[in-house]
DNA sequence: ATCCATCTTTAGTCTCGTCTAAACTTCTGT
DNA sequence: ACAGAAGTTTAGACGAGACTAAAGATGGAT
């Protein structure tokens, strides 16, 4: 009867019915960005930090989610999404990043600025909107931070990308998405029309935590260290543009 | 720290500030609703229905309601707006109807199915998000089902409607919304190709409950009066296409 | 092998928004 | 003028999701 999407109403028992929470979206998907990177089951302390929460509430909602069958919580030894949780998570990622290139394409909004609002969004959009908006963008592979869009039925095109600061100097690369958006960081990048499918070559590194030199259209830019660890690209073969 | 958008968590004493929840829109919007057609303050009953909730829950948010300003409740009497509380409905209203015409327009939505799925997102879209569907949309007057959008600055366009029911036999009008979106009246009115902006001509009223003969396109239908009490339009002046 | 720092969980509390049951107003009809 | 019906509010409870404080587990260094 409410209008709120947590209420179940339904047969309390059964926990695994009814649409998830805003809170449980986030935190299966935390659970799937954090195990991504970083093998194994995910500690409290992590989730905790990455949610802006206290450590107590990873616990007790991790308990929650064992319940709903979204995640395998082993006390003192971490957490791990159930395939459950895991469709649950690319749901969410996948609405997450057709609502930003959506917000680019549809809306003119700038680059740097989607990601809060689909942060929000990603939870309250139906399945036909979500259809509706693969389907006017062309059935995206990307977002507009380079990022893969989930396909509808689970699969993540694999991440054939490196870390830009891992590329030899003379190597070139095409640059692909920005882990971890940062708003700073894609409006500097922005500002220097440094965007995804760009080409780069690295002209040199300084030594001593100094920058990267990279060449991008013809200009050089020096670019600090936490940047390039954050770029990825897609290494060319040696013999490409030099 | 958390990331729901209802806790408050700066100054606990001051209820005043803080974004307001989904449960607070939704209260404060039907309040208006209410207030609309009908005069005076609204009444427990009328909004606990309204709203799928029991009436004693309507108490306690009204409660609420009064310390965030947004209303004024007379124990016993009902509930009224301030026009903090009117401001606050008129954005959430203006939200829906732009993103009614948004999904219709951008992503080519069914006229019947868009309202739930507005009902949701309106109180998760930004104020730039807001700017921008406005400016795509050409700062739209009327959304999908005729129903005026409240300008940024809280102006409603003055309602110059009476419902069909109210039109005499012979007399034409312009359709221009259908009052309180039900689906299935929309559903049946569009497979008639019946919307906003056609011109109806009362042929005759049968008695008894029975149908209202309107003619649309050269086309007759028979309309059911329940559907005939919902559906407004701008009468026109006696003399025109008859 | 054990001790201590760190991480994790438990225990208890809070707010929001809901509920049911019971008590209280208000209004209407006789 | 007042009894009863209808409408409203209070009282007490609950689930979700957060918090703090305190207790318990783990594992690395001695």
């Amino acid at each position: 009867m409410a209008h709120t999407r947590t209420s179940s109403k339904a047969n309390p028992t059964d926990r695994r019915s009814g649409p998830a929470s805003e809170a449980v979206e986030d935190y299966v998907k935390a659970i799937y960005a954090i195990a991504e990177r970083g093998q194994g089951a995910v500690s409290t302390t992590a989730l905790a930090e990455r949610l802006g929460v206290a450590p107590s509430s990873v616990t007790a909602m991790c308990r929650r989610l064992d319940e709903m069958g979204l995640s395998k919580h082993e006390p003192y030894r971490g957490v791990e999404l159930t395939p459950a949780g895991q469709h649950l998570a690319l749901e969410v990622i996948r609405h997450h990043r057709l609502i930003e290139l959506f917000l680019v394409e549809a809306l003119g909004m700038p680059w740097d600025r989607v990601h809060d609002e689909a942060e929000v969004l990603e939870h309250y959009i139906s399945e036909e909107v979500e259809r509706r908006i693969a389907e006017r963008l062309g059935d995206p592979a990307r977002d507009p931070h380079g990022d893969p869009i989930p396909s509808p039925d689970f699969d993540v095109a694999a991440d054939r990308t490196v870390p830009l600061s891992a590329l030899d100097v003379g190597r070139t690369g095409r640059f692909t998405r920005v882990s971890d958006s940062d708003s700073r960081m894609l409006r500097y990048l922005d500002a220097r029309d440094i965007r995804p499918g760009a080409l780069l070559v690295v002209r040199g590194v300084e030594p001593f935590g100094g920058p990267v030199r990279v060449e991008v259209g013809g200009v050089e830019y020096a670019l600090g260290p936490e940047l390039v660890a954050r770029m990825r690209v897609e290494a060319e073969p040696a013999d490409a543009v030099s």
